[in-house]
DNA sequence: CGACTTGGTTCGAAATACGAACTGACCTAA
DNA sequence: TTAGGTCAGTTCGTATTTCGAACCAAGTCG
C-alpha cells in the first residue's frame, strides 16, 4: 500500500497485542483522558479534579486509584497537619501530553470549526507549535501519509 | 510557568469548552479507538471490525453509525448486486493519526516495556519515525516541557 | 463545642454496554 | 429449487458502569 492511499499506521493484525489498545486499557473511559487534561492544566487536588470535571466522587476515586496503580500519577502527601494529599503527573503521565496535544488539535480542527479555544505555543518565542512526524535520518518532517508500519514479525501492508 | 515545571499544556480552565473534551464528547468511548486503529490498519468492512476486535455489532453499528455522522468515517456502496458498503476515514478521520500515534508510542514506552510490537517508519526511507512538537519560527524541536498555553481571553498559565 | 473543609466511602437507582440469537437480502453449490 | 453460507445489521434481556445523594472521619477555625 506504501505512500499511495497509505492508510497504514497502526498495529499487527493479529500478531499479538497492539499498544493502543494496552494504553486505551489505562486511558480508554470516559473519564480518564479528561482527568489527565485537568491534571496538565495543572489541577492536582481531589476537591479541584471532582468540581472542574463535574465528576461523580467514587468514579474520580477509582479512576484516580487505578492510574496511580499504572503509575500515571503518584498520591503525594503534602501537608501534614490535616493530612492532605495530592496527585501528580508523573514522568509517564507527563509523556502523554503528544497524545493530548493531538486530540485537542483534530478538536480544533474539526470540531470547533477551527476556533481553538486555547493555543498552545513555543514557550521559548510565544510563536504557536506544530506537531509532526519527523525523521532523524532524513531530517524532516512529513505527514501521516508517508508512515508506514513494520510489524516485529510480518509485513503489515494491510489490505 | 513556563519551561520549568511547565504542565500547561491543555484547555482553558472555567472559560468555555475544550477541544479535548469535544474529540472524546466523539472518541472517548471504550470502543471507537479501537474502530479507528482498525481502519488504520486498512479494514473497511463491518464483518471485519467485528471479528477482529471482537465486538458485539449492536455497539459496531452505533460506534460507525456515530462516526459517519460525525465525518470520522464515509460510508460507501462498493458492490451493487450484493449490497455492500465500506467505512473508509474521511480525511477528517485520517487526522487522527497522530493521536493514535501518540497513544501507540506511549503504550510502547510504558506498557510494553520499551518493545513495540509494531513499529511506525518513514515510508520513503524506512527508517523509525519520531512524533515531535515543532515551532516553525524557530525551525526547531521541542519536548512537552517547553509547552505553554495562551487561552483565547486569558493567560492559562496555569500553576 | 459546633460549623466547616477536604477527601473520601456506601448505597440503591438509572443509564449504558454487552452478547446471543434472530432477520433478511443476497450468493453458491448440489 | 433448496439447503447452506455470508454480510450487515436489529432485537432483546442481562451485566456492568455510572450516577447522585447521603454518610463518614480527620482536622481546623471561631
Amino acid at each position: 500500500m506504501a505512500k499511495s492511499g497509505a492508510t497504514a499506521v497502526a498495529v499487527a493484525p493479529g500478531t499479538g497485542e497492539c499498544s493502543i489498545q494496552a494504553s486505551l486499557g489505562v486511558l480508554g473511559d470516559r473519564w480518564t483522558m479528561l482527568i489527565l487534561r485537568e491534571a496538565f492544566r495543572g489541577t492536582r487536588r481531589f476537591n479541584d479534579f471532582q468540581q472542574h470535571l463535574d465528576i461523580a466522587k467514587p468514579v474520580l476515586t477509582e479512576r484516580l486509584k487505578r492510574l496511580v496503580e499504572h503509575g500515571v500519577f503518584t498520591r503525594q502527601l503534602y501537608c501534614e497537619r490535616p493530612p492532605r494529599h495530592e496527585y501528580r503527573l508523573t514522568e509517564m503521565g507527563m509523556a502523554l501530553s503528544p497524545a493530548l496535544v493531538a486530540l485537542m488539535r483534530w478538536g480544533d480542527r474539526y470540531l470547533a470549526g477551527g476556533e481553538a479555544p486555547t493555543v498552545l505555543v513555543h514557550d521559548a518565542c510565544g510563536h504557536p507549535l506544530d506537531q509532526q512526524f519527523v525523521c532523524w535520518e532524513c531530517q524532516q518532517t512529513f505527514t501521516p501519509h508517508e508512515i508506514a508500519s513494520r510489524p516485529g514479525s510480518q509485513t503489515g501492508d494491510a489490505s
